[in-house]
RNA sequence: GGAUGGAUUCCCGAGUGGCCAAAGGGGACAGACUGUAAAUCUGCUGCAUUUUGCUUCGGUGGUUCGAAUCCACCUCCAUCCA
């Protein structure tokens, strides 16, 4: 099977410029190609995982990869996609998100002995000179067409900034420039990028007469059509730090039924003959299946031996045992009040499983809060330091779990 | 630059002097049912030492016993005119 063949079949490929063209370059390892990702935050989430799987992919496959970090795009913001404006962000910080950036990416992606390259548009698109750009490049965009494409559309009802409305030529030109430099002539990108996409190749195009060629890639939406990868708190990182192994492998053996197989087939490398036997299972079955997802995935991002602990630590929990690796919580002296003791109200706050003593309370009050197996009734419970010796683990709801220990 | 309309709690959106911590919906959270799923039903949704108090309705001042509501100025946004 080609790599094309297999892109196809987990259901990656979403919109391409020339089908065949590009079959006979990426299959060939004759592509050189780039990614774009913009710093917006100081680590990557599952949305450039799976762009950086791509990457991944077609890089055993022969072609070359160039990630491109968007420290100059990031100065101006994607509109695509959003319905107000992007929050400006400083330089120092868009600084700091290219270099958690380039760390993380260097774990997934080779490159060494020039096997892949990062560049940074910050290189060339800081220095430019605006009645330069706009003769050079401004010639080349019809404004109606840019209007109507369909990455502005939502913006045209609740207004768009002439800045982000240059979004789209600033990365047209990076494809035109490692088109020139690199000899980069294929981009891929989320799928929301399709029109920016085509911009680079329309200018190429427009100045040099070459062809060049865009794909996205699949959004990651669940059934009900919303974006994957985010929680009510955020997205889900890939920086442990931010998103703990135990929470990652969490992430996804929670996802729907209706949705696992499809994780399965974009997210994971596990050979497609072994995901066409799981396409049978059903109901129960599928928990299994979920399992499989959160550990391949948790595998690939943070390792064999935390995704195997996350797993311990799942199965112990959810059947009613007690686990190792379970987020935790120590107390010190401070906490306890005069008598040597603390409220579950103020544990629940110090363990962060609630924001505040109301919403602690409230969960008490429905019967949510559970403390080492024993449901709690009243709000106004107190522990003594003594409590503490043996295990202790606070469960808020059927999900969110913490044990306590002293300092 | 001019005219008009607007900015409300996580989101949408009611409220136009006291009965407003602020309707309704969505989302989130908790409970029941389950498979750590979905659907459904119930509860709940500013904070705090919770029969009480405190902070909130773009910002700053003002009028008033009392302001999300009235006035002034400012900031931002939309529409139309230039």
């Amino acid at each position: 099977m080609t790599v094309y063949d297999e892109l196809v079949a987990r259901g990656l490929i979403a919109q391409v410029t020339d089908e065949d063209e590009i079959k006979d370059l990426v299959n060939n390892g004759k592509a050189t190609f780039y990614i774009g990702f913009d710093p917006t935050a100081d680590s990557l989430h599952v949305g450039h995982f799976m762009a950086l799987c791509l990457m991944k992919r077609l890089q055993m496959a022969g072609n070359k990869p160039i990630a491109l970090i968007g420290g100059g795009t990031a100065m101006i913001g994607d509109p695509s996609g959003r319905t107000d404006m992007r929050q400006m962000m400083t330089q120092e910080t868009i600084q700091h998100n290219c270099d958690c950036f380039k760390e993380q990416m260097s774990k997934f992606i080779d490159f060494s002995d020039g096997k892949a390259l990062m560049v940074n548009n910050a290189d060339w698109l800081l220095d430019l000179n605006y009645v330069e750009v706009l003769r050079e490049v401004g010639a080349c965009f019809s404004v109606n067409n840019m209007l109507r494409a369909e990455c502005y559309k939502q913006r045209m009802e609740k207004g768009l900034s002439f800045l982000e409305f240059n979004y789209m030529i600033m990365q047209s030109y990076d494809f035109y420039s490692l088109y020139q430099k690199y000899g980069c002539n294929m981009q891929f990108g989320g799928d929301d990028q399709w029109s920016n996409m085509l911009g680079g190749t329309e200018l190429i195009r427009r100045k040099l007469g070459k062809d060049a060629y865009a794909m996205t890639i699949t959004l990651l939406l669940n059934s009900e059509g919303k974006k994957m990868g985010k929680t009510q708190s955020g997205a889900v990182w890939l920086d442990p730090n931010k998103t703990s192994p135990f929470e990652f492998y969490q992430y996804w053996r929670n996802v729907d039924d209706a949705d696992v197989l499809k994780c399965i087939r974009m997210l994971t490398f596990l050979p497609l003959e072994e995901i066409e036997k799981m396409d049978s299972w059903e109901g129960s079955q599928l928990n299994q299946a979920k399992e499989i997802l959160a550990f391949e995935l948790t595998k690939l991002v943070h390792g064999e031996e935390e995704a195997s602990k996350a797993q311990e630590s799942a199965r112990a929990l959810f059947s009613g045992g007690n686990a190792a690796n379970m987020p935790t919580t120590t107390l010190t002296a401070a906490d306890f009040n005069d008598e040597g003791k603390i409220g579950i109200l103020d544990l629940m706050v110090k363990a962060e499983l609630v924001s505040s003593k109301a919403e602690a309370r409230r969960n008490v009050q429905q019967g949510g809060v559970t403390v080492n197996d024993e449901k709690l009734t009243e709000p106004v419970t107190f522990y003594e330091k003594a409590a503490f010796d043996n295990d202790f683990i606070i469960k808020r709801g059927k999900k969110n779990f913490r044990k306590i220990i002293l300092g």
